[in-house]
Parts: structure tokens; sequence; C-alpha cells
DNA sequence: GCCGTTTTCGGCCCGACTGTTTTCAGTCG
């Protein structure tokens, strides 16, 4: 059982109790404990088998939740979530999900009118009835309509490419409409999450009133949820909610702290200022015996007072930062300007857009060292893959083209397919010319994860392989990573050399943060790669670096920030870590 | 359910907006 599996449990415990109307403390407890193993640098079920104390001993996992873990790592279930499921029907959980309508309204539908799933809902509003129940009136009824429609027609989260650039779009709107002090992006997008679920926009103005009304009246808005003195909501077309907060400057630090999240990390951070002597809120850092005001105009000086070092954006999701950061033992995170190459990108050869020449060119002016050119092999028919004439050509080629283009190293590489049982799709001779081997699964997404585990496990134990491609296969939005155990991969990839892709096209961006965190921790050296298909997609290095980063890594855990002597050595698996 | 340099019992982050009220409950972030 993987750790989200074990998440996805806590969670839904929490929702029925929370329909149930159960004491929120325990509520939140389970919560907790979901978003704690969901966010773990290691398996619980290893954990379990092996050192159940390394669980109890994180803050917020307590016996009751041991003994659940435990419970489904050894059996699949768990006692307490069966008989919850039998009390609520499970069909009354999705409901959670519509905007503006909480437990307590669900559960006053369910009681009152037997309404237990959606479809009840939409149609005990259709006919008027659930305005004769007590606080509801006539407006409410209509909101869940649309929140039933809306439900239906939003997939939710959007990648983070989507996101920087509307909130970047929507900065530039308000810069043009009012007199702007400061103006940012807040919440998940300065955290750089790898998907985003809507925008915070922070501003300090000269006219508050102004600023709402020119963002509520946004030609993209196609629906404004809220609008208030200090705070507005609106819906984009394209589905994406946004909000607004005005505030003053004096405030501005405070409500960047506050409003970049993430929840867990503020909670963590308000019961150490708390702890101190000290009360936060989006306004400032007060002190709680005199009320006095201390902080607020600078997010950093929070920190500081808080007697932090400033934490990066990237890592406030309540991973241990805090306690991390108290220490002084917070990593140096790798930055754009560490990176010297780039080791997996296509050309017109099989399925991208440019040729060697025009990749190399692209690679000289992003200011790299190196790049390694790593077309498609024959199993991907679909993309023209390179059988192995076809491959010796493409060296060829690179040799010429690394012969003429003295400003940048030009690796001849491969991504080579993972085949059914893990072998390789081209020949060890073949493999055995090249100087960076990708190994990637681009098939039979559907197996088992015992199944899929050892398939990949298997293509690792080759010794051309340098890199595992996009580790999971998943597709942000779009496509489920296939199931796969993530600590046996990472265990044979350090068995065997091999480094572990970030890959940093934005709907990709795997490994997962969370997975990097259990790499680095567990040995094993990464690689972030643009996978680019024409040069343009050689800037989608940033969004693999933002995940980087998410996943507390450092230069040294990345080997294409290495000079190329160095990372030759990587390759040759001469030296490792 | 979790936690403890005030506590093994009694707390548990906090403020804005909306719709329903006529002082507040529910929801959200």
């Amino acid at each position: 059982m993987e750790n989200k599996d074990v998440a996805a449990i806590f969670a839904e415990i929490a929702d029925i109790l929370e329909i149930q109307e159960g004491n929120p403390f325990r509520i939140r407890s389970f919560r907790r404990a979901a978003q704690i193993i969901e966010n773990l640098s290691f398996s619980v079920s290893g954990a379990i088998q092996e050192d159940p104390e390394k669980l109890r001993s994180i803050s917020g996992i307590g016996k009751g939740t041991l003994q659940k873990i435990k419970e489904l790592v050894e059996t699949g279930r768990c006692q307490e979530h069966e008989k919850l499921k039998q009390q609520v029907p499970p069909s009354l959980l999705p409901m959670l999900e519509l905007q503006n309508l909480g437990p307590k309204k669900i559960s006053l539908f369910w009681r009152e009118l037997n309404v237990s799933s959606l479809e009840e809902l939409e149609e005990a509003a259709g006919q008027q009835k659930l305005r004769t129940l007590p606080g509801m009136g006539e407006k409410s009824e209509a909101k869940i309509l649309k929140a039933i429609e809306d439900y239906r027609r939003m997939q939710g989260r959007f990648q983070l490419d989507d996101g920087i650039e509307i909130s970047e779009s929507l900065i530039a709107y308000l810069e043009s409409k009012i007199s702007v002090h400061r103006i940012a992006a807040a919440g998940s997008v300065r955290r750089r999450r790898d998907t985003v679920g809507d925008i915070d926009i922070l501003v300090t103005c000269e006219d508050p009133q102004k600023a709402i009304s020119a963002f509520v009246q946004h030609p993209d808005a196609s629906q404004v949820l809220a609008s208030g003195d200090t705070k507005a909501s609106i819906v984009l077309r394209r589905g994406l909610q946004a909000d607004l907060r005005v505030l003053e400057d004096e405030s501005f630090g405070a409500a960047l702290q506050y409003f970049t999240g993430s929840k867990a990390h503020n909670v963590a951070l308000r019961e150490r200022a708390k702890r101190m002597g000290y009360k936060i809120n989006e306004y400032g850092l007060f002190q709680t015996r005199d009320g006095e005001k201390v902080a607020g105009e600078e997010e950093e000086d929070i920190y500081r007072l808080l007697e932090l070092p400033f934490i990066p954006p990237e890592i406030r999701e309540g991973r241990g930062e805090i306690e991390q950061a108290e220490k002084r033992e917070l990593p140096l995170l790798i930055e754009g300007k560490d990176i010297r190459g780039d080791l997996h990108m296509h050309t017109e050869a099989t399925d991208g857009k440019d040729s060697i020449e025009e990749m190399a060119t692209a690679g000289a002016k992003a200011g790299y060292d190196y790049i390694a050119i790593t077309d498609h092999s024959k199993a991907l028919a679909m993309a023209g893959g390179l059988d192995e004439e076809g491959l010796l050509r493409q060296i060829a080629k690179i040799d010429q083209a690394s012969a003429e283009n003295p400003k940048i190293e030009i690796l001849k590489g491969i991504e080579v397919d993972i085949l059914a049982e893990g072998e390789l799709d081209l020949s060890d001779e073949v493999l055995s010319k090249l100087d960076v081997v990708v190994a990637s699964v681009h098939s039979r997404f559907n197996l088992s994860a015992k199944e899929m585990t050892s398939r990949i496990c298997h293509a690792l134990e080759n010794r051309y392989v340098n890199i595992l491609g996009h580790p999971t296969g998943r597709l942000l939005t779009r496509r489920e990573p296939y199931s796969v155990e993530m600590e046996e991969v990472i265990e044979k990839a350090r068995e065997n050399r091999v480094c572990l892709e970030i890959n940093a096209h934005p709907s990709r961006l795997d490994l997962s943060d969370v997975h990097c965190r259990m790499a680095s921790e567990m040995g094993v050296l990464l690689s972030i790669n643009s996978d680019s298909h024409n040069t343009q997609m050689l800037r989608y290095m940033q969004y693999g670096i933002f995940t980087a980063r998410r996943g507390w890594l450092s230069s040294n855990d990345v080997i294409n920030t290495y000079p190329l002597e160095r990372l030759r050595k990587v390759l040759k698996k001469e030296e490792y870590g």
C-alpha cells in the first residue's frame, strides 16, 4: 500500500466525520495525518515493518494514527474506516467538493430531505425544496445549482506554467488600471507547486475600491464570486478562480507570508509564534501581551523576529522546514544559474522539430556547457523511433555537429524504451557507443505496482542506463502516474548508479517534489531535463528547478550542475554522489 | 486524535464574505 492510498483513507475518514459533525479537532487530526503521510519522504509500509518509531516520532502522528496505519499496511483495510462507510452513504462525499457547500448543509439536506447524492441534490434544488430549510433561501438554492454546474465543467487544477502566466497577466492588467504601490502573486503559484487551484493576487494602492472594481470588471471574468471592501473573487473564462486582496502598505509583507501558505506551514509558524509570545495574522506580527505590532511591512521581518532564517516559498509545505530552519539546517536550494547543461532533448530525427545544430545553438544561448541529444528508440513507432542503424547514423551526425560547434559539447544519447518485461528496445552493443542513455516507459501503463516495479528495476540493471526518464509517467491534470513502488525503484537506482529524471516539462514535473526528497535522502542523484522537442522548449528547465527546490535539492544532488568532466565520470559510473 | 519549559486535561489559527438573520452560522482560504 502506497503512501497516497493510506493518506486517501485518512482524508475520507475526516470527510465522513465532518458530515457526521464529529469533533472538529479530531477531524483536523485525521486531515493532518493524511497530509503528513502524503508528504513523507519514505514509505509508511516500509517504516511499519522496520521502524514504527520513525513514524511515531513525527508530530501529528500519535498512537491512534500509528495503529491505523499498521492495520492498513498489514490488512489493506481499517476497521474504523469500514465502520464509518456503513454509516454515511459514500455518494454524499463528492458534495464536499461543491463551492460554498460544506458538511453542515450536506448533513442537513441528508437528514431533512434524504438527499444522498449530487443528482438528488440537483433535483431537490430544482424542485425548490432546499429553500424550505432553516438558514436556506432562494439565493442559496441558486448558488447550489450553479456550484453543481461548475463542478461538472471545471477540471479542478491547472498546470503551473498556466498559473504563472495568468497571474502575471492579472498583475499587468491591474498595473494598467490603477495606481499600484506593491503587487505580487501569492499562494501555490508563489510556492511553485506543480499544479495550482487558484490565483491569489495581493496589492497595495491609492484607492482600494478602485482596485476591487477594476478586478471584478476584468474582461476575462466570467463570474464574480465575491466583492467586498478588501477582497474580491472572480472566475476566469478558462475556469480558474482568481482572488484579490487589497491591503495597507504596512501589512504587505504579513499578507504575502499569510497568503503564500501553505496552510500547514502557516499553522506551524503560528504555533511557533504563539510559543514565543506573538500572534500572526495577515496584518502583521503582534506581541501577545500588549498587542503591539512589531512586523508587517516586509515578509523577511516576520521570519527574523521568529528567530528563523528566510524560508524559500517553495518549501513552505509543513514538511519539517520550520524545525530544520530553526536548527539552521535547511539545504542551500538549487538555482537556475547552477545548471550547466540539458541531458534530454529530441530532434527532427524522431518527433522533435529542430536539427541537432539548432538545438546546440539554443543550448549555447542558454549558457550551457553541454547538451545531450536523446531521440526516441524504435518501439515508439508513432514518434519515428530509431533502430540500431538509425542510431548509428544519428551518432555520426552528432559527432559532425559537435566538431562544427566548439562552443558547446554535444553528448550522444538516446531515450530508449523500456519494453514490457523491462528489457531495453536497443542492443547493448549500440548503447555502449553512447555518452548518455535515458530509459523510459512509454507503453503498458496499466500493470500492477508489483509488475511495473519489477519491469523498471530490471531495466535499471542494464549497465548502460544512466537516467530513468519521467519515472512515474504522470501527465498533470490528465493522466495519473502509473502504480510503482518508488522506494524500491530508488533503491535499485542507487545500487546501479542510475540517476532519476526530473522531467521539466510543465505537464510532467516527474519525479514529483516528494519523491525528489525521498531520492536525495536515499543518496540517489537526479538530472533535471527539459525533454525539449524544439528550441523553444529549453526554457522549461525553470519548472524542473522549481520542482527540485520543492524537493529540497541542492546543486550537488543534480548531475547537470556538474562540470563536464565530473558529469562524464558519473555517466561512466566511476563516480556517484 | 494530538500534544505538553504554564498543562496527562483541556486546549487545539484566524479573519473576510455571504445570505440569512436581526446578531449569526456556514464556508473559505
